[in-house]
Parts: structure tokens; C-alpha cells; sequence
DNA sequence: AAGATGCATGCATATCATCGCATATATGCA
DNA sequence: TGCATATATGCGATGATATGCATGCATCTT
């Protein structure tokens, strides 16, 4: 019951939800999804760490880098329909399509970002 | 998006979870809630409310008891999905189990409740 | 009408979450 | 080694949540 409702939690803050609207579209690290969202370096950071603590997502890491995406295998079946339907769902969300194109244009490297929201 | 995580913040509480969990079995009145997860009646009746607000719950008022139900019909297709993935994950969980089991208990105890009329 | 019942809610309070800022840690590179 | 980069995190201020208690309100019963 723990599990699930830090889940849910998890999935309870547009921040995170963005975050895993972008992670949707690929592995990420933490200074593309900054970008992807704009948002600052500490809010990405604790935002897929949140994500991550409630097992929604995985780390990989590489160099200097933390690559985030999202846990499909690994995770509990119950929890993996949770996702898959929080994913859907976002799917079209405009906001969470905005995100998408930004993070095309994201580069691995954009240092002191000044965005701070 | 607010739409969505108001869904998710919804469901981010222990109490709102279980109380989804009692009403996966049928519509109920507060006092059924109440009984079945032993939880005072003020926090029955926020716990409903908020799942109500959130777009979950549909309301029927009868005589002077509040019957509160999953608005299976109503949902927004994404939402409805997830309420889905939610209300399976909470199919075999024990804690939601046993407030399943006080239930049916709950109901002997007030027969005004519910069902039957 | 008077009392009981079922429910919602205002208030006070305790607990918790969020976020920017500064800083620590780890890695890579010259 | 020394410096830049990528990320994580401690801290403090601000805001949000949860909940018991008391009470208000509507409805039913007698």
C-alpha cells in the first residue's frame, strides 16, 4: 500500500509528470530534461530522483553523466500499469508535447542554466 | 495536466487509497467508509471528497446519507485508465483486502446503509 | 416540535513538500 | 595537478496537507 501510494505521489506534481512525459521519448540525463522542461538544474535532479526512489525509473551512469529512463522491466506489474496508463495519458498533453520538442533541440552539455522558474 | 495530477494527488494517500479500495465493491455511504477502514468520520468524509473533487467519485444523495461511487461512466478516458490500473493494483493488496472484509460487517451493522430501498 | 442521525466544514495545529541557493562529490580533461 | 562539468544534496523559507474537534445543516423519527 506504501509502495503505491509513493507512486502516486510521485505522479502528483507537474514537474514530475513533465519529467516523465519527456522520459516517454528516451533515456535522459538530468541536463536535458532541465532543458526539455526548462527548469532549474536542482528541480530536474529532485524531480527524477523522486521518480526514481518510487521505482518509476532506473539509472544508468555514464561518465559525468546520470542517464534516467523509465523502469519497464524492472518494475512491479502493478505499478507498470499505473505508468504505462499515466503515459498514455500523456501522450497528447499539450504541455507534455512541448516538452518532447524541446528536448530535441536539448544538447548533453548546456552548463549554469538560467532558467530558474 | 492539473487534471492529472490532481488525479494522482488524489490517490497519493493512504486513506483516499483504501477508501477506493472499499468502494472497488459498491457504491457506500460514509458511515460504511467510516467502518470499514476504522477511520473517524471527519476523515471518512474528507477522503471521499477528495476523490470526489478529483473527478473519481460520483455522488448520489438519498435521504440523508451520501452515496459515493466510482464514476466509472463519467471519467475522462485517461483518467478511467488509470483509476483502472489503480483499483487492480488494490484487488488482492491485504490492507485494501481487510477493509473489504469490515465491509461486509459494516453493512449488518447499519442496514439503513446502502443496498437494499 | 424536539431530538437523533448522517454528513460537511471552519479552525487550529502538526507534519510534510517544494524550491532556490550554495556547496559537496565525482568525473573528465589539459 | 588544477580546473571545468554534471549531478546530488543540506539548509532555510514558504507554502501545502492532514486531522481532531467542535459545530452547522439537512433530514428523518416520534
Amino acid at each position: 500500500m506504501k509502495e503505491l501510494t509513493k507512486v502516486f505521489k510521485a505522479l502528483s506534481d507537474e514537474t514530475r509528470l513533465r519529467t516523465l512525459g519527456v522520459l516517454r521519448e528516451k533515456e535522459c540525463c538530468v541536463c536535458e530534461v532541465m532543458q526539455a522542461l526548462e527548469i532549474s538544474q536542482s528541480k530536474a535532479s529532485r524531480a527524477l530522483g523522486a521518480l526514481y526512489d518510487a521505482g518509476v525509473l532506473k539509472l544508468r551512469k555514464e561518465g559525468r553523466w546520470s542517464l534516467y529512463s523509465i523502469d519497464r522491466e524492472g518494475m512491479d506489474s502493478r505499478v507498470a500499469s499505473i505508468i504505462e496508463a499515466a503515459t498514455r495519458a500523456l501522450k497528447d498533453n499539450p504541455n507534455a508535447v512541448r516538452g518532447r520538442e524541446r528536448l530535441k533541440k536539448a544538447e548533453r552539455m548546456e552548463p549554469g542554466c538560467a532558467y530558474d522558474m
